[in-house]
DNA sequence: AGGGATGTTTGAAATGTTTCATACGGCGTG
DNA sequence: CACGCCGTATGAAACATTTCAAACATCCCT
């Protein structure tokens, strides 16, 4: 604090009348230093008001003790529980963590990963626009370990964690027919995100295995996974005469559910009796709704503290191999499937 | 990319028959050297896939490149908005956003704040568990522009960018009292929070203002502002007998109020007709819950992007001078309070 | 007394940038 | 032809750490 300039080793040292490799190894191996002068050294530390300066470390030691999350879509709540998973095993290991949000468009995202390159740090996770753009792999070769969150990458590139999407289609539809329903709807968009051309895909797979006719599941696209978007599926849905109307909805994720939700009951709707829904990714709002959503779980935070321990051991470990482990999702029937008396 | 070592201007200069100085100059001051050279040097960096070493680049400029975010609780998307603006703001000075979230916890603050110094970045925005805590004030004295972010920071040490919670208090209850309310539930907690202080001292001012009697305003304290915190609230509600019971409730905030709101529903009580109810901060889920929620809106993003602006007055501007704007919070009316057919 | 062995401290080198004073090379002018 | 000027390019120093071989001190053992 002497003159502005924020002290540095050499001024610890100094005022502790030791070296400067002393101060160092006061910080980096205290064992190595005898009781005394360590004391000696951490109270000139105090009184100097010192901070070691990260950059510098960093420089030297070539190794960053940081980790980054490059997350898709910041706006819905299921990525920051992601994040959250992520964080806590971040924690664990004495890293922080960079968060980063793409907001679903490409060249955000692209200058996001540019700067985490700069910034050298440990590992990337990322939940990406595109997982088979050619910089995520040209990131991997780099050595900078990248993880694929919540979508499983192409070609075994990559480590990823994520949930069988398809098979998430495949239980939602199968729980909407087995309460009987035989004209549903489908809703998500837009086909570009992967997540949901898969979840789609694992409804149409059951529809045709129950050997329901393929014109009875109507797709309603949408141009995105928000809410608004939901409400407008509402209001195409109600737009169907009634006798040919979907007696049930399944919606790529629970912001479209909560959408569709709304705008169905503010139009007099009744759910689930008139109209059932099922959401995606079971976020703390959907079972916080007024009718509580049915929704196909995600285990959120373990997807996320599962792909941090990935991206350690790939970082840390030289006989790492690629894994891509697939999470199971499952079915949380609440009120906005199952009549009163039978929920729960 | 040659021994696998990651390749530095010294490469590059190499590579590009040029000298160190000039490889940093097509980087920082483009205008001072020749087209053709530049061109050699560029097509070099390319060639190798020279990254640049940010760290080192801090080290010799003293300038790092990021501001950074210690939210308070990364589960209320309040906060994200918050960042959402301060993201757009960094953007345009083309800085990075660090996010960080002690969720409330005055240590895991600590701890960020700490490792926020040693990567010395340029500004610290935070929504601090405690704004007066002295720990704050020592960051500041040491030259990191700090701004406290919805809370206004004791004595005019820092910047600070907030919402008079205390009208936005005032106008819930006040709105409450013009549909006819005489029994007004404040629900909110816990007290340490002080947003839930000033927003309950201006609920209990309005009241006694309009002369009606302090008995009847009701304060339901809760251990968090948690949705399950508003159901429990709706429990203990739904247990005072009918005629003493409180016909509205303003909730400290909008997670608080989706569970009462729920727990309301679940028990059958009319909303707004036989509860009435009011939340805080106006998040998205608010208009988007079955019945849309009635709320009292802070400028989200708008706050954000304040607090950027003036942090990074305060880092660049020698001449700054504090202020502690308050942005006037605003009621906006929806179905929780207003009867259908009065609703817009 | 000599010789390890052990435990602690030292000092210099190295990390990858930016900065800045200096050198260089033409070119127009006097 | 000498001079000064201007636009470019150079190279060494500086930034704050970590690392590591070497020096030093102490003690024990023979």
């Amino acid at each position: 604090m002497v003159n502005g300039r924020t002290p540095s080793v050499k001024d610890v040292a100094r005022s502790a009348g030791v070296s400067l490799g002393t101060v160092s190894n006061v910080m980096n191996r205290p064992e190595v230093v005898s009781p005394t002068t360590r004391e000696r050294v951490e109270r000139a530390m105090a009184e100097l008001g010192f901070v070691r300066n990260e950059s510098a470390r960093q420089l030297r030691a070539g190794t960053s003790r940081t980790l980054a999350y490059v997350m898709l879509d910041g706006s819905n709540p299921f990525f920051h529980d992601v994040a959250q998973g992520i964080e806590l095993a971040a924690e664990d290991a004495d890293l922080s963590l960079f968060i980063c949000n793409s907001n679903g468009r490409a060249e955000r995202e692209e200058v996001h990963l540019d700067r985490l390159m700069q910034q050298r740090v440990q590992g990337i996770l990322i939940t990406p626009v595109n997982p088979d753009a050619p910089h995520l792999a040209e990131i991997s070769r780099r050595g900078i370990p990248v993880v694929i969150v919540d979508r499983v990458g192409a070609g075994g590139l990559f480590c990823s964690v994520a949930v069988d999407d398809v098979l998430g289609g495949r239980i939602a539809v199968e729980h909407l027919a087995e309460q009987g329903h035989t004209r549903v709807a489908v809703v998500g968009g837009p086909e570009s995100i992967g997540q949901v051309r898969e979840r789609v895909e694992g409804a149409r797979q059951i529809w045709s295995e129950l050997g329901l006719p393929p014109e009875d599941l109507t797709y309603l696209p949408t141009a995105g996974l928000t809410v608004a978007e939901g409400r407008s599926a509402g209001e195409r849905l109600a737009g169907i005469p009634a006798r040919r109307r979907p007696t049930a909805a399944f919606c790529a994720n629970d912001l479209l559910a909560l959408g569709l939700l709304q705008q169905s009951i503010g139009a007099g709707l009744r759910v689930p009796e008139e109209l059932a829904i099922v959401g995606f990714d079971d976020i703390e709002f959907a079972a916080a709704a007024a009718v509580p959503l049915t929704s196909v779980r995600q285990p959120r935070q373990e997807l996320g503290r599962a792909a941090a321990q990935l991206v350690l051991d790939e970082a840390t470990n030289p006989e790492h191999v690629h894994q891509q482990p697939l999470f199971v999702p499952e079915l949380v029937a609440r009120a906005s499937t199952v009549v009163r008396s039978r929920a729960y």
